[in-house]
DNA sequence: TGTATTCCCTACCTATTTTGTAGACTAATA
DNA sequence: TATTAGTCTACAAAATAGGTAGGGAATACA
């Protein structure tokens, strides 16, 4: 299941989209709107940043903004830095990868199967993009 | 990720399958053979007995045993039983489901593409069984 | 009938992760 | 230089994961 922060994430990331005309939207408005803790929201906004996803503008008409448009941000991406591996086991994460204890990869046969999985959760989740949850529509 | 419950589980079942001929299997031999702690994986076959995946019999020549044949177990029916839902969201698990808070399921846009996630891992999941993990192949 | 065997059940414990909070600090702007 | 607004560090409560302890109940067999 995708953590709060993820799901929170989602909702920031849709409001800042929706209001992108305005330029930088400050945290203390999108926690108002979409019903977020505010400090609990600066460190998620934080991450998206520093993880290229968002930018942010500090002092009188600072906030945070969307660098690329909402159709260039694969839903994936945003799981993968509030929530980490996608995959079911880490030794078949592609951006995470650890081996299995106790799990000769050689032998076990979860990998393979696990793998799979993955290839079609990723079909959707790096295709679809934050354009495609959108309220506005 | 799979919990490390889910994944002794499966260790376990495919112990259980590949010695099936013997009869029933101790829960120590299982511990021993596929370095699981006893007591924990005494919960984890308990589970999978009220579950209907294992069958058990006390006093000396007891154990636990498969009551269907390997083919029989999708691998989804595993994880429900000691992960519960698959689904990324309450609001779209088939087994699970639950009202997400803060969120207004006619005009959030997560739980469309979340279904359609869910369905792509469960294509895999409810196809693929524990014969499909088997090491002797 | 009694005893060893083996699963069943309840309760508990510890470490980690998740979720959220507090407060000082730095940068930008007017 | 005062105000605004993001940045950073630390902390803490709550929930979950992972594991442990010990007795109870059913079965087999002598």
């Amino acid at each position: 299941m995708l953590s709060k922060k993820t799901q929170y994430a989602f909702h920031a990331l849709t409001y800042l989209a929706e209001n992108h005309s305005k330029g930088p939207i400050l945290i203390s408005e999108i926690s108002q709107e979409r019903q977020i803790s505010l400090k609990f929201l600066e460190n998620i906004l934080l991450e998206l940043k520093k993880s290229g996803v968002l930018g942010s503008k500090k002092g009188k008409g600072g906030g945070y903004y969307l660098i690329k448009s909402a159709d260039e941000i694969p839903l994936a991406k945003v799981i993968r830095v509030l929530d980490g591996p996608i995959a079911l086991l880490p030794c078949v994460s592609l951006n995470y990868y650890e081996k299995c204890e106790n799990c000769q990869e050689e032998i076990c046969g979860l990998n393979r199967v696990m793998a799979d999985v993955r290839d079609n959760t990723l079909k959707v989740l790096e295709n679809k993009t934050l354009k495609d949850i959108l309220r506005n529509r």
